[in-house]
DNA sequence: ATAATGTCTTTTATCGTGAAAAAACATTTT
DNA sequence: AAAATGTTTTTTCACGATAAAAGACATTAT
């Protein structure tokens, strides 16, 4: 079966939704760059726009014919990339089966019940272990090491080592710097999603993360902003799983940033600690309580 | 050519040193337990052994008929795995080639550059990812962000961070923790290579190596653990490039240890502090050292 | 002359395959 | 019966092959 084209499927169903929008599409490069595929892609992409009657296509002249309908959409689940399907999947194996810690992991029957190939699989697994959940035995299997409590808490113990520092290299940065900006905006969005939580309060987990992510930026330090990948995986999946309390927990949240957020503007150290302690720990708990005292999560 | 017998290789090398200590060996299980690898292995290790007229072999009976000779060995380049293999050429590359931040890397080029599959390499490249060396173009290629300055400063500082938190936590274990009698034999390995160091200066960075892994231990925190790996590989190299006052530098840094090891003993927080903090200060600048301003390491 | 399009080449992503090594099962020995 | 040896099955590791996607080069249009 080689490799499967979902590049070309989301690109092009990204592409449909930019057609209703403006007659007349770009040039091949600037598609490329707009959507972040090569022009090869592009190409195909206007080809079958061609073929299915939503543009004419001749050269640099691309006349918008019709708007897209549903039917022209790729369905979703042909546009994600073999890494996330099988990402997913063992995560879900992760947090809802009876995953013991200690249980071994065969890269064969991971591969056979997703039903692909085990280069995949293995690729997974190499780039999934600095996640610290699953540990190599040499010549031998992977060991999963669960989704425990003492993982939480190494978890949020550098979390906050990290954090606290990056908050304080944030207050550091001179006036001028682009970020003031950013937050102003950020904060700006907060403010919005706490007046409209209501219906939007599922939209929390994006912002969290790109605040989050713009402070550790901070640091200037690529360990630090990496293992904010460790950080977002485990509440991405996290907040998926735990429903409980969700509209309350980040309405408290929202308003932590908020503080966290003023106290950041005003630049005063002291203030930033406290207000980076304080959010940094219900996160903590929030995280904790999801999991059973000794025991990993459990099924529905 | 599929997977080359390096285990088997290996493990036979290891098991002819076994051999001329004591007359008669154990039983398969055990020797499997003593070598690291499987009952298979240990098998095919037996039959070329009985085959060579190394021993004799009638099920639980095997009797060492002569002392192995140079001969009886497999050559040292055939023990090693296609991991150990492509890391080391690829480090080469890195550090004594022209290697500008920037450059891209090529998995085919690599792959035919070392003879071996685009697999190995490409698995290699993720593994190796987590050291924060090269950065992966989504569908694209790996671009190599160099073993610059700023690499090194980065690194350093979270090696403080870590350290400085590992030796506070390895202060207040208790008395008949473990690691006390631990620290004891390393304090005893570091004065015997004191005295020797004329000779046994290169000896050094694996002493060093397990030092810090040690303290490191102490944190509990698989992510602090896990790090030490990334000090560890740099230095590695770091110790096989730069020579220039090798014996000196060693000296130094066997006296820094035998201090802070002293501290630690004393089991005062502050004492460990200032010893720490001065013997990684002194490791920084030893690394600082041997990166030219503003570029990467230069050949010799 | 610059920037687009058209065409061709190279590289990446993924699979199936086969040998090495591990692991499981069956049988024998102490 | 426990622990070894003997045998068979399963899994891991690494390769070459192939389609998707990227990238390079040649050509044409503004």
């Amino acid at each position: 079966m080689s490799k499967s084209n979902n590049v070309y499927k989301d690109a092009f169903n990204r592409c449909l939704r930019l057609l209703d929008e403006s007659k007349g599409l770009p040039s091949e490069p600037e598609l490329g760059a707009l959507l972040g595929v090569s022009r090869t892609t592009v190409r195909s992409i206007l080809a079958r726009m061609e073929e299915t009657g939503l543009i004419d296509w001749n050269k640099r002249n691309k006349t918008v014919l019709r708007a897209p309908r549903p039917g022209d959409f790729f369905p979703e689940e042909e546009t994600d990339s073999l890494a996330e399907i099988i990402e997913r999947s063992f995560m879900r194996r992760l947090l809802a089966g009876g995953a013991e810690a200690g249980m071994q992991i065969n890269e064969l029957e991971l591969a056979r019940e997703i039903g692909v190939g085990t280069t995949s699989v293995r690729e997974f697994l190499i780039r999934f272990s600095r996640f610290g959940l699953i540990e190599k035995r040499r010549n031998s299997h992977w060991v999963l090491k669960g989704f425990t409590r003492a993982f939480a808490l190494e978890l949020t113990e550098i979390r906050e080592i990290f954090e606290l520092r990056s908050a304080a290299a944030f207050v550091a940065l001179p006036q001028e710097s682009a970020v003031w900006a950013d937050l102003d905006r950020l904060e700006e969005e907060h403010r919005q999603l706490a007046d409209e939580i209501a219906t939007r309060f599922n939209e929390f987990s994006e912002l969290d993360e790109r605040f989050h992510r713009l402070i550790h930026r901070a640091s200037h330090n690529r360990f630090i902003v990496d293992f904010y990948d460790v950080i977002a995986m485990i509440f991405h999946y996290h907040y998926q799983w735990n429903k409980a309390q969700e509209r309350q927990r980040n309405e408290v949240a929202i308003q932590e940033h908020l503080a966290y957020i003023g106290a950041l503007k005003s630049r005063d150290p002291s203030k930033v600690d406290v207000a980076c302690r304080k959010h940094l720990k219900s996160a903590r708990q929030t995280l904790l309580s999801s999991i059973p005292e000794g025991r990993q999560a459990q099924p529905a």
